[in-house]
DNA sequence: CTATAAACCTACTTTGTCAATAGGAATAAT
DNA sequence: ATTATTCCTATTGACAAAGTAGGTTTATAG
C-alpha cells in the first residue's frame, strides 16, 4: 500500500474544509465527525499541514481551520508529498539519495524512473478543486 | 516506498537468469554474487517464484534455475503482483475488499482508481525481455 | 559409493513504521 | 469564569520488512 492514512486523511480533511469554510473557520472536531476519523489522530496530521503553510489555524472558541489559498492551487501531489514524504516507488529514486553503486549496470532503473514519472504526473493533474463535490457516480474518465 | 526488496530482487533475479540460462541451469549462488544480494534472503524470494510457476528448479550438483517461458511472456506487473500482493495504492481498491461504507460519498475514490489504473497499465507494458540488456545510458523514452 | 554442490525447509530476530491513544497546556470568544 | 478550540509531548501495540541461522534432501561427478 503506497498511500498511508496520513496522506489519505490529509486529503479528506482539506476537501472537507474546502467544502465547509464558506464564512467561518472549520473546527477539527466537526471534520473528524463527518469523516469518521479519530480526532486525536487527525490533530497530528493537521499539525503538519499548518506547519507546511497549507492551512490557517485559529485557536479558541469559534476557531478552527481554513485554507490558505483557493482549492485550485492545492495539487494532490504536493499534499501527498508533504504527508508521505517522497512518492518515489523505490528508495534509490528518492531525492538526496546517493547514487546506487550498481546504477551503471542496473536493468531496472529506467523502469522505476518511468513509473515514478507516471505517478507523479498523474497526481499533479488533480487539485482540491477537482475533488470537491466529486462522487463515484459522477466519475469522469480522464 | 511502494515496491519492496522482494519485488525488486525477484525482478533482478529473473533478469539475471534470463541473461545466463543459455544452456544450463543458473545456480542461485551465482545470481546472489552477481547481484550483491544475500543468498539466504534470495532463497525465500525464489521459492515463491518456483511455487508460482515462474521458474523451473533443478536440485543437486549442476542444478539451479531457469525460466519456464520465454522472457517476453513475463510481464513486470505479474511478477511484482506475485511478490508484493496487490499493487493497489490504497487498501480499499484491493481485490476481494468489501466496499467501504463511505464509498458513495467518497471524494477521493475516483482519484485512487485512476492512480491504480496508470500504475497497472504502465507496469503491464514491460516484460523481462525489455529489461534484459537494459542499461541507464541506453535509456529510451517510451 | 562417496564427496560435493545445489535446492529445499522451518524457525527466529531485529528494526522500524503505521496508526493510534493519553493527558494535558495555551488561547480566544461569550 | 466558562467553554471551545488549537497546540504540545509522550507512549503504545501491532505488524511487516529485511534478513539470519541451521539444517535436510537430491542429483551429479569422480
Amino acid at each position: 500500500m503506497m498511500i498511508s492514512t496520513k496522506g489519505r486523511y490529509a486529503l479528506r480533511f482539506l476537501v472537507d474544509v474546502a467544502e465547509h469554510q464558506a464564512e467561518s473557520f472549520v473546527p477539527l472536531r466537526d471534520v473528524a465527525e463527518r469523516q469518521g476519523i479519530s480526532e486525536k489522530y487527525l490533530e497530528i496530521i493537521v499539525k503538519e499541514l499548518v506547519k507546511g503553510g497549507e492551512l490557517e489555524a485559529m485557536r479558541g472558541k469559534g476557531g478552527g481551520y481554513r485554507l490558505n489559498r483557493p482549492p485550485e492551487e492545492y495539487s494532490v501531489r504536493s499534499v501527498l508529498e508533504r504527508m508521505e514524504g517522497p512518492l518515489a516507488p523505490v528508495a534509490c529514486l528518492g531525492p538526496g539519495q546517493k547514487p546506487c553503486p550498481r546504477q551503471a549496470d542496473c536493468r531496472t532503473l529506467t523502469l522505476w524512473q518511468g513509473l515514478d514519472r507516471v505517478i507523479s504526473d498523474y497526481l499533479a493533474e488533480f487539485t482540491l478543486a477537482d475533488l470537491c463535490g466529486e462522487r463515484p457516480e459522477s466519475a469522469v474518465t480522464r
